[in-house]
DNA sequence: CTCAGTGTTCAGTG
DNA sequence: TCACTGAACACTGA
């Protein structure tokens, strides 16, 4: 669930599942690389008999708000999901085909069971994910060197131009893919954020317009509500978003309308985007 | 068999 | 200092 609107997305399924409710029972995976500074062991016995008070979200990091503390702060890396039992995984999960229920999942690295009989799992096929122990996950790295998430208001007019002064030098995808800048913003984000806003991903942070300053504010909040609102279904997403041209493996990739869809490697990453509408 | 990939970090280079 | 590149991490699916 690697971007903004999948963890939000687990950030709400937590909060259904998990808030107000006391904590049973924790499994954890024997897994040192997920478990990033603190022996899955001790994860568990800090967990047992919490309650949760809170399911909160910065950026792509999630965490519990528990009855004391330290509290749990997952990040999912490129693969992890938030699962809860009868629910079926979504389309895009690496290891688990869409619809499946099989419980406990593959890849689960820490099982809660809740008193009213609730389960939730964090998976991680490819481990890249870390799950984490803060007191005060806030204050404390890596979400207090985070930048304004999108989803929780954009910086007004003002300070936006001010942070896009002090990257001058950076290309745009690279700034947009910097979690310092733009908290949750992904790969596959900042495509479409680049796209609806009709830059060019390799365009200086520095050298943009008033007028391309707002275009490019715009799509970063309106990007970010809309795939939230369609609860980070990609068959939900506006059928004239860039997303959905961006995985088809035909070629040459193509919009809807026929409009050439191009590749480019920019900031270490593959990017899409339509060289005729992005300036 | 090879390689790309919804992410992050770090060493090396210009 | 800034910014970019490549590698590393790990593993599945195309």
């Amino acid at each position: 669930m690697p971007e903004l609107p999948e963890v939000e997305f687990g950030r709400r399924l937590a909060e259904r599942v998990a808030c107000g409710r006391r904590i049973e029972r924790v499994r954890c995976a024997d897994d040192r690389l997920v478990f990033d500074g603190v022996r899955p062991g001790e994860v568990a016995r800090r967990l047992r008999r919490r309650i949760v008070l809170s399911a909160r979200r910065h950026g792509k990091h999630l965490w519990f708000e528990l009855d004391e503390r330290p509290w749990p702060l997952f990040h999912f890396g490129m693969t992890g999901h938030l699962r809860t039992r009868g629910e079926p995984a979504l389309a895009l999960e690496t290891g688990v085909a869409a619809g499946d229920t099989t419980w406990p999942p593959r890849f689960a690295k820490i099982h809660l069971w809740f008193d009213d009989g609730g389960e939730l799992v964090m998976t991680n096929a490819r481990r890249l994910g870390r799950i984490r122990l803060r007191d005060d996950p806030l204050r404390e790295p890596p979400v207090a060197g985070l930048g304004f998430d999108p989803l929780h208001g954009l910086p007004d007019l003002r300070t936006f131009r001010e942070l896009l002064s002090r990257r001058p030098r950076s290309a745009l995808k690279a700034l947009l893919l910097d979690q310092g800048f733009a908290a949750g913003v992904g790969n596959w984000m900042a495509d479409e954020i680049l796209f609806q806003a009709a830059l060019d991903p390799r365009r200086k942070a520095g050298g943009l317009a008033a007028a391309e300053v707002r275009a490019l504010r715009g799509a970063i909040g309106r990007v970010a509500r809309t795939a939230v609102a369609a609860e980070a279904r990609k068959e939900r997403f506006p059928p004239n978003w860039l997303f959905h041209a961006r995985w088809e493996h035909v070629r040459p990739a193509t919009l809807a309308d026929g409009t050439p869809v191009a590749r480019l490697r920019v900031a270490g990453r593959t990017t899409a985007w339509v060289p005729s509408r992005q300036r």
